[in-house]
RNA sequence: CGCGGGGUGGAGCAGCUCGGUAGCUCGUCGGGCUCAUAACCCGAAGGUCGUAAGUUCAAAUCUUGCCCCCGCAACCA
């Protein structure tokens, strides 16, 4: 009987952008689930979407678009992506399938049942922003903790579900099981931040939106993401639907990976509800660190996002996730640069890894015509090397069951490492100028080839596509000495070896053309992703009449300073006719205030004063930006308080 | 005291949970080789592990204080 293997991701929310991250995440799942497979493990891998929420709804309703069309188009261009980066998930789910939603109400009404969940009134401070409530003392000067705006009272009938009630056997099973939440310092986290603190009830039905699953037996109660989202990963098995062979086969999970921010969700609240349920917990949460762009953290505003879909489409996927599984500790933030990224692929995929196959195939041919000769001589070095390819199989093992991924490979490029050595050492070219060195000389290609063999094995969890070419010119047809146990044993490969040789399997490349040309491809795709996206995103028309309740007029700014403690406002006098209003803009980054002096602008003359950084606004600078965050004002030579139409 | 991450040879990082010879990749310098993708192999230089104090026979690793960098968050009318 096969060990069964069940990995997840988490269901990504698609209401801003999928980034660099989630491919890492989604890579980092399907290598490990890739590497399991290989080992014999009945595997289940699941990743998914999480489309409910307010956020969705708004986001949906902004772009104008109905819920389901919007998430209907992200859902296609994610599928894309995980095609692109070759991700083979057993399972995609979306928490809009109906199955899903079917499913979700069952376990709500078995909780509510079961007195977990039970209704209430909740009176708090709630932030719409962050759909979230917060306690008194988390909430400061009537601001949310979290992003800063208005927190509003609110009071509302709510369901709750007994989280506190957990405490205790949540610490226990997390004391008892040292695996439980990885790496280490997360689960201190855990412990420290969240469980020590003590936990309250939490609030897991909400009535201020109606994106979502409704509450069954109480109209107007829709189920709030805690429920919704985390049982997915029971719920893509078929829990409490009809048929929950999935489920029996493969619950609990052996692995939920995520990255660290959402480790809390997983670790305490997703095992309370299973708890509640009286279903098994998974094995272990892990959670991976953040990719940071040449040490800052993305973003659109720096125009240093991140497209998967270039930089595959420019080196091969294999290159990519090469570089994600390796460059980067995992758990562990880490830094993602273009730079390191081509000198990734030199040194160790060009140089080491490519170039190995390269010399050994062409020594075949080259001094064999292709057909390497029988050979029975033994080589004094030839017990070490088999010692070493076996002991780096033992290691890649270890590494992968402690999900020390960049560890593992590190160790399986070590032993590339040797081989390219121990091509030195023997020094083939020097063998075959003695006639008499044939034996060894056949031997010491022999060898190189089985540790290509080897060598191709180990690394096709993450890369995908360079084994076969490996094994294309090595001539291996045969799946059996292909297999995970098969690389336990060194010398399988046919004693007649025959090669193919076959072009370079990854050319160098010059670090400042590519550096150069990845600058200019992404600005490109930068452009005409946002060209498309108000194409396709425009606002809604509107009637004249609308248009006409804006007034505009023509400005002269006559004095113009910044506002203490911000770096992106200044505060502006602008003489608007016979009148002086002060106008707050958010142009600090690109404008010295004193060289605005006398500058004609456009201003939107009856917009509602407000204040912004305790400051008083009484209208609106217009200006234009583009997505390079290049802003330039609208300025108009005209006298000042003329009307623009 | 908003939250979080981090300070280790020129660069990027590992090691820290469980104290005990400071390790890896890149770069630099010198040498070797010529099968190979100007690649490969060997050797060398280079670190008081941010700082101060404490615990200890012993601290990069544990404790405490301090300094510095970065990310998030906020203002964009």
């Amino acid at each position: 009987m096969k060990n069964k293997f069940y990995i997840t991701t988490p269901i990504y929310y698609p209401n801003d952008k999928l980034h660099i991250g989630h491919s890492y995440t989604t890579v980092a799942a399907d290598t490990i689930a890739r590497n399991k497979k290989q080992r014999g493990y009945d595997v289940f891998f699941l990743t998914g979407l999480d489309e409910h929420g307010q956020k969705i709804e708004r986001t949906a309703k902004k772009v104008g678009m109905e819920p389901k069309k919007y998430l209907d188009n992200i859902h296609e261009w994610i599928i894309d992506l995980w095609g692109l980066m070759d991700i083979k998930y057993d399972k995609f789910i979306r928490t809009t399938d109906d199955y899903h939603v079917k499913a979700v109400q069952d376990i709500f009404k078995t909780l509510y049942d079961k007195g977990e969940i039970y209704k209430s009134v909740y009176k708090g401070l709630y932030c719409t922003s962050c759909e979230t409530f917060y306690t008194d003392r988390q909430v400061e000067d009537n601001k949310c903790p979290d992003c800063g705006k208005e927190i509003e009272i609110i009071e509302e009938n709510a369901y709750f579900f007994r989280l506190s009630k957990y405490q205790d056997r949540l610490m226990k099973h997390i004391e008892e099981n040292p695996g439980f939440i990885l790496p280490v310092s997360r689960k201190n986290e855990m412990v420290n931040n969240f469980l020590k603190p003590g936990l309250e009830d939490l609030c897991v039905s909400r009535t201020t939106f109606s994106w979502g699953v409704p509450v069954e037996f109480d109209k107007g109660h829709v189920v709030y993401v805690w429920i919704d989202a985390l049982s997915n990963y029971i719920t893509a098995l078929g829990y409490t639907s009809g048929d929950d062979k999935l489920f029996q086969k493969y619950w609990p999970a052996d692995l939920h990976l995520m990255a660290k921010e959402i480790v809390r969700f997983h670790s305490i609240i997703w095992p309370a509800i299973l708890m509640a349920l009286g279903l098994p917990l998974p094995q272990t949460v892990f959670g991976h660190g953040w990719i940071v762009f040449d040490g800052k953290k993305m973003g659109k505003s720096t125009g240093n996002v991140v497209d998967p879909k270039i930089l595959t489409a420019r080196y091969g996927v294999d290159a990519i996730r090469y570089f994600l599984m390796r460059e980067i500790v995992f758990g562990q933030d880490g830094n993602f640069s273009n730079e390191a990224l081509i000198q990734r692929i030199n040194s160790d995929l060009a140089n080491d890894l490519g170039n190995l196959l390269s010399r050994a195939v062409g020594m075949v041919e080259k001094y064999f015509g292709g057909e390497l000769p029988e050979s029975n001589v033994e080589l004094p070095l030839e017990n070490e090397i088999k010692n070493y390819c076996l002991n780096t199989v033992l290691k890649v093992e270890a590494c992968f069951d402690k999900y020390e991924l960049n560890d593992g490979i590190g160790e399986i490029w070590s032993l590339v490492r040797r081989m390219n050595k121990f091509t030195d050492e023997m020094s083939p070219w020097v063998l075959v100028k003695d006639e008499s060195k044939k034996a060894e000389l056949a031997k010491t290609l022999y060898i190189l080839a089985e540790s290509l063999r080897v060598i191709s094995v180990l690394i096709s969890s993450f890369m995908p596509n360079t084994p076969k070419e490996v094994q294309k010119q090595l001539n291996i047809t045969d799946e059996n000495i292909l297999t995970w146990e098969s690389i336990k044993q060194f010398g399988l490969l046919g004693k007649k070896v025959s090669i193919t040789k076959g072009g370079v399997i990854f050319p160098r490349l010059d670090l400042k053309k590519e550096i150069d040309e990845l600058v200019l491809l992404n600005a490109e795709t930068q452009k005409n992703t946002m060209a498309k996206k108000t194409a396709k995103f425009s606002l809604p028309e509107i009637s004249i009449e609308e248009f006409a309740k804006i007034e505009i007029k023509t400005g002269e700014i006559i004095a113009c300073e910044k506002i203490e403690g911000s770096d992106k406002l200044l505060k502006s006098q602008v003489k608007i006719g016979e009148e002086v209003k002060q106008i707050v803009s958010g142009i600090a980054k690109h404008y010295q205030p004193e060289g605005l002096i006398g500058t004609k602008v456009a201003v939107v003359t009856n917009l509602k004063p407000v204040k912004l950084r305790g400051v008083l606004s009484e209208g609106m600078v217009l200006a234009a930006s583009n997505d390079k965050g290049e802003l330039k004002l609208v300025t108009v030579d005209m006298d000042s308080g003329a009307v623009i139409k």
